[in-house]
DNA sequence: GTCTATACGTCGATAGAC
DNA sequence: GTCTATCGACGTATAGAC
């Protein structure tokens, strides 16, 4: 089977299907923006978006792969930051979290999409959660590193422990400050930033 | 409505009621235990304990309440280990982190509940997220303080932030670790501890 | 290729018999 | 107090219209 045929079975390798297959992200996307952290089924989507069920599943291929896809476009949709070089993986982390923030579902989709990770039955959910946080832990580590080059960071740390603790924190934080906006999300953070800065050097 | 009436609406109060209650939770536990991660329906765990999942319904009410009942109930059941006064909040944290790696499937119901906690439509499982953050965040920040005055924690912390950060850091290290075994959460966890013990005093 | 219509098996919930 | 019967909704699968 060529790459071509194995795209074509699974989503439509031809400019009309791909611009179709666009179109419902888009509208996907949109409903849930909306909806909050309603409930959402293959079905309600589907009259949502205007077609039927069977149209997402052939885009799709299943529910877990469409939620996969709205997640990714909404939490790259949103106005992109871009971190100076020298930002701390803290503060990375903190930005995003304020964004995420101004979607309404999203933490909650998240949260379903690694719940999901967890189980056998959910392969696109586990491909998902898994990259993203080993790709994650990769991007957040090579900052630390250059962090600690630059004297930002203590140089007696594990770039790779920092990274895994800093995901860590801020995933459990924003779930914390979901079921209770006065839990300390921020402190929290801020505190995590502080402990990881080199010890003061009054020079 | 008494409290008598409430509670056996919900789950009969009588004694034989209770007992019975008991007992099909006591296998419920044990259908868990045993069967790791694989999917639960209310159905499947009825047939397994042996009785039709509308008993179930009649005792816990749905399956989120079952559910929570599960996790209370296995998470309290193991081996308490009982930490000195003394023992750091990241301490008691990694142990409890240890002690659910032996129990299958008890993060993966820990993240089922707490993903549900998220959406309106569990009551149940919110109720209980929210109580437990609550409560471990002031166990926690009790144990911070404790700490402070024995000079094992820097002074200059917030006790609630760092409570915070160690719950967020334990649960997400947990799921990271079970997506990738390589994901450091030891050495993360280890790290927090040090990064919150005071400067070394040469004394 | 794109999409609808339709059906299958399972789900949590509920009503009523006993 | 526990059962059977039934409900509507779910994710998935497939045949075939266009």
């Amino acid at each position: 089977m060529t790459d071509e045929q194995l795209a074509s079975a699974a989503r439509g390798p031809y400019p009309k299907g791909i611009a179709r297959r666009q179109e419902i992200l888009d509208r996907a996307i949109e409903v849930f923006a909306r909806r909050g952290s309603k409930r959402t089924s293959l079905r309600a989507i589907a009259e949502e978006v205007g077609v039927t069920h069977a149209a997402l599943k052939h885009y799709f291929g299943s529910l877990d792969e469409l939620l996969v896809e709205v997640y990714r476009a909404s939490e790259s949709g949103g106005a992109r930051p871009r971190h100076p070089e020298g930002a701390t993986p803290v503060e990375v982390m903190r930005d995003a979290a304020t964004r995420n923030r101004e979607v309404p579902g999203l933490v909650q989709l998240y949260s379903t999409l690694v719940a999901s990770a967890l189980e056998e039955e959910h392969p696109a959910a586990r491909e998902f959660a898994t990259e993203r946080f080993a790709r994650q832990r990769e991007t957040l580590a090579e900052r630390v590193r250059r962090n600690q080059a630059a004297g930002r960071i203590r140089p007696d740390v594990d770039p790779v422990a920092v990274a895994a603790l800093a995901i860590a924190a801020s995933d459990g934080l924003q779930t914390q400050w979901l079921l209770d906006p006065d839990a300390p999300q921020e402190a929290a953070l801020a505190l995590l930033d502080e402990l990881l800065a080199p010890p003061a050097d009054p020079s």
